[in-house]
RNA sequence: GGGGUAUUAGCUCAGCUGGUUAGAGCGCCGGCCUGUCACGUCGGAGGUCGCGGGUUCGAGCCCCGCAUAUCCCGCCA
């Protein structure tokens, strides 16, 4: 959503790091965002595009724009003939090569909403370098454009002031980080794209090899393996930029290919690498003008999710989930006294404050929300402005169970409650949704950014669909260690050394310690269904490199994208990327994917003929 | 794989209960204009109403299918 002003000044997020280039070499002498009174007199050239050009018949005014800003530039015929009768043909988005003087604009002529809305260039000469067709689109942050057409004209769009400053804070977000790394020395280490596959977790890119045919290489899910491995090669402070690919479907922020700002430490402690990150993305976020209170809040993984219902919790606002099983124990109401009466069942509920005045008919429709995190129906009860209490199941409860619940969900006159019912899990994760709902459609303001660690992740889950136990991070994370011999007994309930980033309700990063015994390694793996010889086919190479001295490690990865887009305030990571792809996978300006030719096939034995 | 929304001029959109020649703003083209800055003003061009089928005397509007974009669920160790 463009909420920018007209101002079309692309500016730097970051105040601390220097972007005025040192010894330049270009075609202009100043940029269109840089000149100021005190260059009036000076003879300055600019280059840029055109983007507005106002034409008085006698009298020729054009906005010129580049990546820094915009300068009116005046062409006048009794100053340049010449000049005045080209600028009277230039259309917009033409690059030209601009020189004149800079001077005073005229009294009362100023532009306080435009950086050198005090000067204007008195034009000379002007060169016109290329023409341009019409864009597609007007290049203004404040027009809503369809996604479809962006794509198609990413270079157009890139033009625009918001993109550019999206790109701009991107690269300025991405040198803090690298910046703070390299001076904690850790060592930039590239890996592979061409790896092998391991099909676990998301489904991979696969690369057809030409020289061993019917044999594949896999696009990284990310750099996991291989980083494990540099710290069994003794890099002990690793990080890298890594771009990730998986084929999974997309999102607004989930595309195919995205950037993980990846790490590892060797000969650490869990807490040692979290305080490392604390420090590195504090330094980082600083130089974003944005402060993060260090050390960070740890809120254990069950508390997150019976808390807000979410691994991943926005704590800008509250809206909590309260267990009310107690208040109805000995309720008429038999699916609430029931539940409170069976283990591992629970009733819960959240206040949505000011829904309660909503007319039935809206409330109903919640139930349809409610249904599709996963719940059956949705009770509620609505606290109304008149005193009294309203909804369906009001009648079934007493006056000391109302009370109770006024009490436990702290309930003013307007408010809604919704309840779930059901297994722990299951009643979290549609409270959850409800409440991320529920503070959308209320507009609950959700004020500057929120940073917080989760931790202490389950090691696995069941999946009902494979029937088998199944990682919960992933496969190489280290269980916390006096829970070890559960693994036989209570599998379910091992936690793990495990560390979720979370910022503004987003999983922005994750990471946690890695197993770096071999036996414990296999151990896990057969407990995730893998037979001997699976787990040595495809992760032999790992537990082998973990027989030769691995050392302690943990790490972490950065979402990049997501936490750029969070910077930006954007809606989509697209907006943060250069030349993302639509929710099918394409590329609408290349139209990748594209069908290739038999002969490429056949090079690489997925035709014979 | 499933659900929602959208698709009308170059762009963003309006188009009532199915009824005459499909409109607006911006942009574009041309004229006028020496202080504008989303300049103003006068005029003009510009439409396979996403595609295919159907219902109807008549379809931008109703029905079916498809395509594309987008949001969500599944999925994303």
């Amino acid at each position: 959503m463009d909420t920018s002003n007209s101002s079309a000044i692309p500016t730097s997020q970051s105040k601390s790091i220097s972007l005025k280039p040192v010894n330049q070499h270009s075609m202009h002498t100043h940029t269109c965002g840089e000149l100021r009174a005190e260059n009036i007199g000076e003879v300055v050239t600019l280059t840029g595009w055109v983007w507005r050009r106002r034409d008085f018949g006698g009298l020729v005014f054009v906005d010129l724009r580049d990546r820094e800003g915009l300068t009116q530039v005046l062409f006048d015929p009794d100053v340049a003939s010449e000049a005045f009768k080209t600028a009277e043909g230039i259309r917009p988005e033409w690059p030209v090569c601009i020189t004149g003087t800079v001077q005073h604009r005229s009294e009362g002529q100023t532009n306080e909403s435009l950086a050198t809305g005090e000067v204007e260039i008195l034009a000379s000469e002007i060169k016109v370098l290329n023409t341009a067709q019409t864009p597609p689109f007007q290049i203004e942050n404040h027009i809503d454009v369809n996604e479809d057409l962006r794509l198609r004209y990413r270079y157009v769009d890139l033009r625009r002031p918001h993109m550019a400053r999206n790109l701009r804070l991107r690269s300025d977000f991405t040198f803090a980080l690298r910046e703070a790394f390299h001076k904690r020395d850790f060592t930039e280490v590239e890996t592979p794209a061409l790896f092998k596959s391991t099909p676990e977790g998301a489904r991979d890119f696969l690369v057809p090899s030409r020289m061993q045919g019917g044999s594949f290489y896999a696009l990284p899910q990310s750099p996991q393996l291989l980083k494990q491995l540099l710290m069994i090669g003794g890099v002990e402070r690793y990080y890298q930029v890594a771009k990730c690919f998986r084929d999974e479907d997309l999102r607004a922020d989930r595309q195919p290919e995205f950037t993980q700002v990846d790490t590892e430490m060797s000969f650490v402690t869990q807490d040692d690498v979290m305080s490392e990150l604390e420090d590195i993305l504090s330094d980082a976020f600083g130089k974003m003008g944005i402060q993060m209170q260090t050390p960070l809040r740890r809120m254990q993984y069950w508390d997150a999710m019976d808390t807000y219902g979410t691994d991943k919790p926005d704590t800008r606002f509250g809206m909590e989930l309260h267990d009310v099983s107690n208040i109805f124990q000995d309720s008429s109401f038999k699916l609430f006294s029931g539940a409170a009466h069976t283990d591992g069942q629970y009733v819960k509920a959240i206040n949505a404050h000011g829904a309660g005045s909503w007319p039935r008919s809206q409330i109903d429709k919640l139930g349809e929300v409610a249904a599709g995190f996963g719940a059956k129906g949705l009770a509620w009860i609505a606290y109304r402005e008149d005193g009294s209490v309203g909804g369906p199941i009001a009648k079934f409860f007493s006056a000391d169970e109302l009370d109770a619940l006024r009490t436990e969900m702290e309930a003013q006159p307007g408010d809604l409650i919704l309840f779930a019912v059901g297994a722990r899990l299951e009643t979290d994760e549609i409270l959850g949704g409800m409440r991320l709902h529920m503070a959308r459609v209320l507009e609950v303001p959700r004020e500057g950014h929120d940073f917080l660690w989760v931790v202490n992740f389950p090691l696995f889950h069941w999946d009902e669909e494979t029937q088998s136990y199944a990682s919960e991070h992933m496969p190489f994370t280290q269980p916390n260690e006096d829970q070890i011999d559960l693994l036989d007994t209570d599998p379910l309930s091992i936690g793990s050394h495990t560390y979720d980033f979370v910022m503004d309700g987003f999983e922005a990063g994750g990471g946690g310690m890695r197993i770096h015994n071999a036996d414990l390694q296999l151990r896990i793996l057969e407990k995730l269904g893998f037979t001997k010889e699976r787990a040595e086919a495809q992760f032999g190479f790992l537990m082998e490199a973990l027989t030769y001295g691995a050392p302690p490690m943990g790490g972490f990865a950065l979402g990049l994208d997501r936490v750029c887009m969070l910077l930006a305030g954007a809606d989509s990571i697209r907006d943060v990327m250069a030349f993302p792809k639509t929710t099918s996978g394409s590329d609408l300006m290349s139209a990748a994917p594209s069908p290739v030719t038999d002969d490429q096939l056949k090079e690489v034995s997925l035709r014979t003929l």
